[in-house]
DNA sequence: CACAGTATGTTAGAAATCTTACATACTGCT
DNA sequence: AGCAGTATGTAAGATTTCTAACATACTGTG
């Protein structure tokens, strides 16, 4: 029982350092048969897992559910990319730049080319994710208390961050957008953050996909006029036209 | 063309919202051949990586380099576990908790059970995402600049940040630790951070393999006689013994 | 429309991975 | 030492995945 266990301890550390291991790899690690690591593993589901002949860290729920093509059109995915698309155009190489969180501006950031030079500025947690692995991107991060609900850090001392710095551009996200009640979003405590971060910009655009025009959430955070262009799937809204939000919300 | 660039963004929308797609799975879903797919994936190495018969995202440089005994001897990992195993001891559940960046500590943030509620500190990427995963732990992470280095943010404001904070604990790591020269780190950063965490902490406590007892780096933060105790992977070190730095460094 | 070039599908065989069954080695206990 | 139970290795066959080659369909251009 002891060489055993000595074998998962070192599978787990081996696996804390790199994020997947092959099965043959991981049996000439651990000087034993594949036959015997992959015992090891079927006995410890919930250390590891498989994909394929490569032995994982345990996975986390999200690869069961099936990808299907409803749930994607139901979160309008497609629409969000198409809409982190058209706000590429805005984005210029060597700017300091401001990138809201939310899953539209996910895409955003994936978008981003990979030579780009960037200095970006961000508060949640898959944003700077997917930054980190930028290799051109110089990443600052507001910190604070993390929320879960929308993956962000939160808290005292972030406007004083921004404060001691110089945007060039802003790229807002909101689940709501009104001509007359302005754009909003789910949680209070990023409403202050967009603010500020709206405030120190020279350039400001709100990034969303078409079905949140019309719509209006709890948390308020400016007023349309306060953006230099409202990007949508289609490109930016014709923000003197009138009428852009008289369709109803189609959620 | 076209087709095929629609293809390939569905497949990296669906890559986005799940870790992994499998082969056939996304041949379903684009509603082409698997071949077809195979194909998408080969033309986009730098968006897209195999993983047995799955997709995943481009990876990072981290699958490459095979993990050897030997690697993992040199740095120590087994002595690191052990270390952390020891420190676990001195964490009490409901407390606020500093955690410092450094291999050691993931360790010991891999260590702490599942249901114990905490509210933690901590500055190093690796370390939070992580802490993000458990889910009785509140996560207040400190902002500021990206050092790839370290994987940590520092930056003007993360020492205010703590100093609005009440900390029971302070879990600390060095590569360095010699009786007269004290505790100290590669980067300079860090220091203002860890000798933060330290003033404001009832206990402090050091964690670290015994390779580092007698070893001096560029970057000192503290004193040894400025920790309640100096754990290792033996348990603490006796402070008051003489000589327990007089060995050579086993490097 | 004919053509060149590209895109996609199909298939067969090679290579790998997975499962199962059985043989052998080890461990702790009396 | 002898025994029961566990742990590990080996090998064959089933299954899946990979590769390469060829056939067919589609696209835009003169």
């Amino acid at each position: 029982m002891n060489a055993k266990d000595r074998r998962v301890t070192a599978l787990s550390l081996a696996l804390a350092e790199r994020r997947v291991i092959h099965l043959k790899e991981a049996a000439a690690l651990l000087n034993v048969s594949e036959m015997t690591v992959r015992r090891d593993v079927a006995e410890n589901p919930d250390l590891f897992g498989y994909l394929g002949a490569h032995i994982i860290p345990a996975r986390g729920p999200e690869i069961e559910a099936p990808y299907t093509v409803d749930r994607a059109a139901e979160s309008h995915s497609i629409a969000k990319r198409q809409a982190s698309i058209q706000a590429l155009r805005y984005l210029q190489p060597d700017e300091a730049v401001f990138i809201d969180c939310g899953t539209t501006l996910i895409h955003f950031v994936d978008l981003i080319p990979a030579d780009m030079r960037l200095t970006v500025v961000c508060y949640a947690f898959n944003t700077a994710e997917r930054l980190i692995a930028k290799q051109n991107i110089t990443l600052v991060m507001l910190g604070g208390v993390y929320h879960p609900a929308s993956a962000t850090f939160a808290g005292a001392r972030d406007t004083d961050m921004l404060n001691a710095m110089g945007l060039n551009v802003a790229f807002l996200s909101a689940s709501g957008v009104d001509r007359q009640r302005g754009a909003s979003c789910e949680q209070f405590h990023e409403a202050p953050i967009k603010r500020k971060a709206m405030d120190m910009a020279q350039r400001r655009y709100l990034v969303c996909d078409s079905s949140k025009i019309g719509r209006v959430r709890p948390a308020y955070f400016a007023d349309v006029s306060a953006f230099d262009a409202i990007i949508t799937e289609t490109g930016p809204l014709p923000m003197d036209a009138a009428g852009w939000n008289s369709g109803p919300a189609t959620e």
